[in-house]
DNA sequence: GTCTATATATTGATAGAC
DNA sequence: GTCTATCAATATATAGAC
């Protein structure tokens, strides 16, 4: 079938980004995104020099894709409170993405490179900047001024910790009880002057 | 050199336990095993038949080593909230066991297992309900009913999540920060009648 | 029980025709 | 830009001498 250049290599990195939330970065061959994608393996390098350079793309087009949701959520929500309550919404219902499948989009991927591919860790971590930058806007509306960047730290790094265990044992009501008790925390901590 | 067998099976035992730790179980060869242990890579079958039976060993062998933990805790701390206080403190100082550096030993392990090896996350997360039980028995003994075992699945993933950010950002500090904020909760949690 | 040698499959990556 | 064929390295696993 034909394909203009741009579409082979968006499908190249449409296809990896969800085999690499699936089964792992390193789980991940060549072969297996070639397969589905329908693109000869041996096609990747005209686009990308090596597998790391597919996992940095993968990593921007998550950025986006997390940006473009940030900003849906600061329109839709008017109070910094109620856009608080947005992300911890997303835990709910098995996590949008599939959270209690896979485990979390940035946390799953950031704690496998941690392990033994340290340096493209570091790009993965700088997603969870793009959450805690936004978080840390919605406590500084609600009055804290220092402490806003550490409160968006804990609440980004609970939301982690909800999703690691519901995903250890494959629990979806896990999720939805600890979002309730999450959104508990916040409202108590909206009523600061 | 000589050895007896099951001192050759604990050294295959200890060496794979480190090396999963430090390199994820999917980075680890058999070679890379033999190799840091002095025991020939053909020499592993006489004592598992396959990799994953390493893997099997090596979770067991977590689980005493946690659930010897948990006893001299018990022992060593008079009250419920001094023992959960304890609990926290394992974040301290870089995580005892390096949480920093390589992720929770359990919360790493079970991420991983969770994406291509399902089975067998079964029985890593198994760890979890080994801490999650002695912490219910923890906040069973300050008055908390049927709310218990919430209090405690709530307190191990919050430290997850507090490993799973530190990790992502190679911050010690923050495992320190968040280990404080976890007593004042714990604190606030212990005047319950 | 311990060791060397090796089988078989799969990996990331290349070469080169079209 | 697309594709086939293939390389060199590495993986788990096995066979068989000692």
């Amino acid at each position: 079938m034909y394909r203009k250049g741009q579409e082979t290599r968006d499908l190249i990195i449409d296809t990896a980004d969800r085999l690499f939330y699936e089964r792992g970065y390193d789980h991940t061959s060549f072969r297996s995104i070639a397969q589905e994608a329908g693109v000869p393996s041996g096609n990747f390098y005209h686009y990308f020099k090596a597998k790391e350079n597919i996992l940095e793309a993968v990593i921007e087009r998550r950025r986006a894709m997390i940006q473009a949701q940030l900003d849906i959520w600061q329109q839709e929500n008017p109070t910094p409170l109620a856009r608080l309550k947005r992300f911890v919404q997303m835990l709910r219902n098995g996590g949008e993405d599939g959270a209690f499948e896979y485990g979390c989009l940035v946390g799953s991927l950031t704690t496998e490179l941690g392990k033994e591919h340290k340096e493209q860790q570091q790009k993965a971590s700088s997603l969870f900047d793009t959450f805690i930058d936004w978080l840390e806007k919605q406590f500084a509306e609600l009055g804290y001024g220092d402490e806003s960047r550490d409160y968006a730290k804990r609440l980004l790094a609970y939301a982690q910790g909800i999703s690691v265990v519901s995903h250890a044992y494959r629990d979806p009501a896990f999720l939805n009880k600890e979002a309730d008790a999450l959104d508990h925390w916040l409202a108590s901590l909206a009523v600061h002057s």
